[in-house]
RNA sequence: GACCCCAUCGUCUAGUGGCCUAGGACACAGGGUUUUCAUCCCUGCAACACGGGUUCGACUCCCGUUGGGGUCGCCA
């Protein structure tokens, strides 16, 4: 049976990159039927918190990651550690350091002098160090805690860990744990480095990219789906064209073969892409109740509104969306009190010869119009139009942007009737007085923002 | 700097000596549908880093160069 583990330091929130490790090691459990142990590498008191803790099962219970055992606190088996350091000072394979820096003597691995070790990497050929480029490794900080790699060999030996698969920047730490692994009479397990996520520039991934956090996706209105798809993708291809693909197919095509050696760049473009297939076919149900907290959160919901007219709306904007927190943007005018326009759609259409006239038709068009449907909007609307003998884009872009402050939404008769028939109303005399007064309250234009 | 890793379109990748005039997807550009936007459809753009070998034949194998990345903590 194959164990594999994950085992991040509670030093931060979950980087992508580590969400990816965790998710390979996942991955080729449930596809070899094996097992995946979660271990919290925590021997470093100082840096590691209660909350990064916290955050990192938060992120991976948003993935979708489950464990079959732990989590397991390294520092909760300190005494183990100190045991198998007590071992191999005996031998007279470690020595105590004379430096003092804590309460205690730190312990320290003597390295063998010119040594090749070859490293056996599944996804990278044999890999040779020589022990003379090495230094001499630290087993016990004077803290009395185990240092990284010591801590790390005995629990991946004593979980029965089978298959390391980690980062690839772990990988000069393996000749120096292989030396440890023949000290200390350890089998050794399987290795497999995955190559590093990269940011746009070509270095590892780092806050300077923007979003490295797992949290920060989710927050941003990612699904975890398309998430999940998209970091299986990074670095890891079934061979056969797929893309948009769901968990089962995924665990059911992984393997370690078809992971690559090239560090794989972090393209938010193509994860806005995906996410957006992902939400297209969410059911409107789904996708209600992933929009519901941006639109509480920016308090521009509406309480009055009901359930199916919220869904109806929700319909609307669906096809358009590419993160869950883009409905603000995409829907905030179907429920906010006063709309703000864009300065551009109003240049573009609004500011026209006639276009008071034209509005001030409308207005009395719906207005004399009992109906408030598509059916009854579209009669009004070729009223004013033959009335006016103008064409329909003459009519419909200003009355968009009277009621939407935008020059683009959803098809206007299914935009009016989410917005109400009141509503719609009051924007388009607001729109003229605006008009009249030559003056509107334009909408304040973020950075990035198109008009 | 030392050691190690890596190298196909801008990006993610397919490709394991002839199937390659190198395939797909994202991005980008143009067009169609939608008198908006988005979706959808079509078209286009665009790559084997370079130089040597090996071979009847190299994107695929070997060597070198160049470029990029990683590691050099009593952090993990």
């Amino acid at each position: 049976m194959k164990k594999v583990r994950f085992a991040p330091a509670p030093t931060g929130y979950l980087h992508v990159g580590g969400a990816r490790t965790a998710l390979f090691n996942w991955l080729y459990a449930k596809n070899t039927g094996g097992k995946l142990v979660l271990r919290i590498e925590d021997t470093d008191a100082v840096r590691s918190t209660e909350e990064s803790t916290k955050a990192i099962f938060d992120s991976l219970e948003w993935l979708g990651i489950d464990w079959d055992e732990g989590p397991f606190f390294q520092s909760g088996r300190k005494e183990i550690y100190r045991k198998y350091a007590q071992e191999l000072l005996s031998k007279g394979l470690a020595y105590e350091s004379d430096e003092v820096k804590g309460a205690h003597k730190a312990v320290i691995f003597k390295l063998p002098d010119n040594r090749k070790i070859v490293v056996r990497d599944l996804i990278h050929a044999d890999v040779e160090f020589d022990t003379s480029v090495l230094k001499d490794i630290v087993l016990m900080k004077s803290d009395g805690t185990a240092a990284y790699n010591f801590a790390c060999v005995i629990d991946d030996h004593l979980m029965g860990i089978t298959h390391i698969i980690r980062g690839d920047d772990h990988i000069s730490n393996t000749p120096k744990q292989i030396l440890l692994y023949e000290a200390l009479g350890f089998p050794l397990p399987e290795f497999a480095h995955v190559p590093l996520i990269l940011g746009p520039d070509g270095s590892r991934l780092s806050k300077r990219h923007g979003a490295t956090s797992v949290g920060q996706y989710k927050k941003e209105g990612y699904f975890s789906k398309a998430f999940v798809n998209f970091l299986a993708l990074l670095g890891w291809a079934p061979g056969d064209n797929r893309e948009k693909m769901s968990i089962e197919e995924i665990i059911k095509s992984f393997s370690l073969e078809r992971i690559g050696k090239k560090g794989a760049i972090f393209d938010v473009k193509k994860l806005q892409w995906l996410n957006g297939v992902y939400i297209r076919e969410m059911s409107l149900e789904a996708l209600t109740s992933a929009v519901l907290p941006y639109l509480e959160e920016s308090g521009i919901t509406n309480k009055d509104t009901d359930e199916d007219h919220f869904k109806f709306i929700i319909s609307l904007v669906q096809e358009r969306l590419k993160t869950f927190s883009e409905i603000t943007e995409l829907a905030g005018f179907f429920f906010a009190k006063d709309i703000e326009y864009d300065e551009s759609a109003v240049k573009k259409y609004l500011l026209k010869e006639g276009v008071a006239g034209i509005l001030g038709k409308i207005i009395n068009e719906i207005e004399r119009e009992d109906a408030f449907s598509a059916a009854a909007l579209e009669k009004s609307f070729i009223g004013v139009k033959e009335e006016m003998n103008i064409s329909n884009s003459k009519l419909i872009h200003p009355v968009r942007v009277a009621v939407t402050g935008s020059a683009a939404s959803p098809p206007i008769f299914e935009t009016m009737i989410g917005i109400g028939r009141e509503n719609c109303l009051k924007r388009l005399k607001n729109t003229l007085s605006f008009l009249n007064a030559g003056k509107f309250p334009f909408k304040i234009q973020g950075p990035g923002a198109n008009a």
